[in-house]
DNA sequence: CATAGATACTTAACATATTAAGTACCTAAA
DNA sequence: TTTAGGTACTTAATATGTTAAGTATCTATG
């Protein structure tokens, strides 16, 4: 059963290897791994290290602000802090001034540990700038933000 | 507390908004919306729709063949199978030369299914096309193969 | 003040990801 | 032939992703 899409369709409609979602997933499965490995023996996830990242430096952040920056759904989100609260790296703190939103900041020994790990990251992080090099990596950064951004108008404006 | 990191370290420990992975996850959660769109419709994840264009065109794949083709692990793979088996959608072949793989194939219902898909899927290829052009999206698959590769070969060779 | 509608989450239910074990089968070497 | 070591999965346990509901709480309006 031949398929019956014209030959530009067939263009479009890459064989699996070369579609962008498996692109963009197979790349990004590789740089994960990479930080993965740090991440693993301290315990934590790749999500937990986000939280972990977003809450550094910041007093403390609403959960749903936490989320967004994140990119993790409030769901996730959700359980993501219990657990980490549960391990005692986050603390939470009802916001007075708003009966339905809770901050949530590090305790000390999540800072601790983020300062313990940072080298190791930035170590990774330096290693990828290697494979490709400064200019393409900012030309990767850009391709993929004006790609991210067109589909957003897309949806939105 | 300051961080303890040199300039050159700061430089590489970007902000969240910058690093690579949020970048490749920003950019992925974009472009699979757009797709999932189209997938939710017909009741299929984006998963399964991996599963059955890997298998459409061929008379059937090995388990593992197809978890590699998909990037989906083993364990992950499973249980796809058997929620898509329970839906009639892949039907599964004992291998007679090898008691211990099963080969996967679409059913006619799938192969059905598949061809009904597929306008709307190239429609959505068609459209990210249009926001990046096509000559800064070759580039964009190729920086994402070079730094994937990169990567590969780090762990591996 | 009463209340409809919006907000900021949390719960629930299901699908997948990740790692570690377990199982059945196959292969090659003693 | 026996058996140690691989291979191709499957199971299990835990963490997230995704969507839909549910629960307080807040805000603007009549």
């Amino acid at each position: 059963m031949a398929s019956p899409l014209s030959p530009d369709a067939s263009r479009l409609l890459r064989d699996l290897t070369h579609s962008l979602p498996m692109a963009l997933l197979r790349t990004r499965e590789a740089v994960v791994q990479r930080f993965r490995q740090v991440l693993s023996r301290y315990g934590l996830t790749e999500q937990q290290w986000r939280v972990l990242r977003a809450l550094d430096g910041q007093k403390g952040l609403e959960v749903s602000a936490l989320a967004e920056q994140c990119r993790i759904l409030l769901p996730s989100m959700t359980g993501i802090l219990k657990r980490m609260e549960g391990r005692g790296l986050v603390r939470r703190e009802a916001n007075r001034a708003d009966g339905r939103s809770t901050r949530v900041a590090l305790t000390e020994k999540a800072q601790a540990l983020v300062e313990r790990i940072k080298p190791e990251v930035v170590a990774v992080y330096a290693e990828i700038e290697g494979i490709l090099g400064q200019e393409k990596l900012e030309l990767l950064y850009a391709l993929l933000e004006e790609l991210e951004q067109g589909l957003a108008r897309g949806q939105n404006g």
